[in-house]
DNA sequence: CAAATTTACTGAACACTGTTCATTTTTAAA
DNA sequence: TTTAAAAATGAACAGTGTTCAGTAAATTTG
């Protein structure tokens, strides 16, 4: 009986359809310039189809913010197998950026967007986020405890690094770097955190 | 003849009050959950009334920018006043981070929100922009000059620094400090910037 | 002061939005 | 082939930004 089992593929297919043509939309005009019926008229299916797919608008964004976060784990993924805690957290910076600057729709949906907050019940993009984040702080709790820094405030170091990270992202993203002409802002950035990098050894 | 004058302070005090209505609105609801008519309403006239004095919501919206902008100059002003280049730094990014965490939605408005960028014409609010980022620059360029850094590439320096003010403003605003209980944010954003500083003396 | 003119304002309409639901079409089971 | 279940939809509701013909108010003119 292996219908109910295409059932279920073909389901699952119709949700990645609609979740793809929505990423593609909201990644060109925005989450709110973005309207059930677009998505429809780009998969050639009535409005109301999409309904029985996704309960409503806000979880279409959801289930598109999970992925991003499962992506972006699997992007940081490979540092893991990194020993040395202080070149684990160079390269966990730098592929944090790098996700940044090849996914900023992805990276806009995670640490950017106003989220519809009313459903914090996204739990497992939260629980995603909060897993990466902890392997964040506990490489940055390595390097302490191996002396990499004079300082021994964990927490403070952690967030600062993350700052720099975000507002290096965060800028690009959100096209904040117009005074610099656009075939420089890249550059910048890799500067930017090759600084950031010399500036926190001596921390 | 100062019926003229009075109609035109009229005319201003009506742009006024449409203006801080949609800024009280804008904070609370975010500027794509308020309607012409939310606005309307909250000043108690029709909706065509505002489209006398508005052409339509986004020039509303840059119009705030406008106004934000011009805020947040004068939040910076007294440091001009500041002989020390290296404390005319420090007190820049203070008073740059204080002044997002005093006006997060027009922090919001100036650096994050995405723009209806058909307008690029809002040249007013990108000059004053740009003068201010000039008057930091040239901060940096002094501080440069006066061997307060070891490094002498001022660009990748004020980037760097500005990059690690957005963050730190931006993840407050848009709320992605949850992991760290409410009451213990500013307190880390506080740390946070001493530390920058810290590492900047080393740089 | 009354009439004419300019200014300020508004109600109704248009095409759009998210969402729901009764109805129809397609698919699977008997 | 008929019957039951599943999938898809058209039409509707209340909301949106925006326009415009028409009304009400204020000012200027005779």
């Amino acid at each position: 009986m292996g219908i109910t089992q295409r059932k279920e593929r073909e389901k699952e297919g119709m949700r990645q359809l609609i979740l793809q043509a929505a990423l593609g939309l909201f990644r060109d005009r925005g989450y709110d310039a973005v309207s059930i019926r677009n998505i429809a008229e780009a998969i050639e299916y009535s409005p109301a189809t999409i309904y029985l797919y996704y309960k409503d608008k806000s979880e279409i964004f959801f289930a598109l913010q999970y992925e991003a976060a499962a992506l972006k784990r699997d992007h940081l993924l490979p540092v893991a197998a990194i020993e040395n805690p202080w070149e684990r957290l160079v390269e966990f910076g730098r592929r944090y950026v790098d996700f940044g600057f090849k996914h900023p729709d992805l990276y806009d949906l995670l640490f950017i967007t106003r989220a519809p907050m009313e459903y914090v019940e996204n739990q497992e993009c939260w629980a995603l986020g909060m897993a990466t984040h902890s392997f964040f702080s506990e490489t940055v709790q390595a390097c302490v405890d191996q002396r990499y820094f004079k300082s021994t405030d964990t927490e403070t170091i952690a967030y600062t690094l993350w700052c720099h990270a975000h507002g290096l992202v965060s800028l690009f993203v959100r096209e904040r770097m117009r005074m610099y002409p656009e075939e420089k802002r890249q550059d910048l950035a890799q500067k930017s955190f090759s600084m950031i990098i010399k500036m926190a050894e001596h921390l």
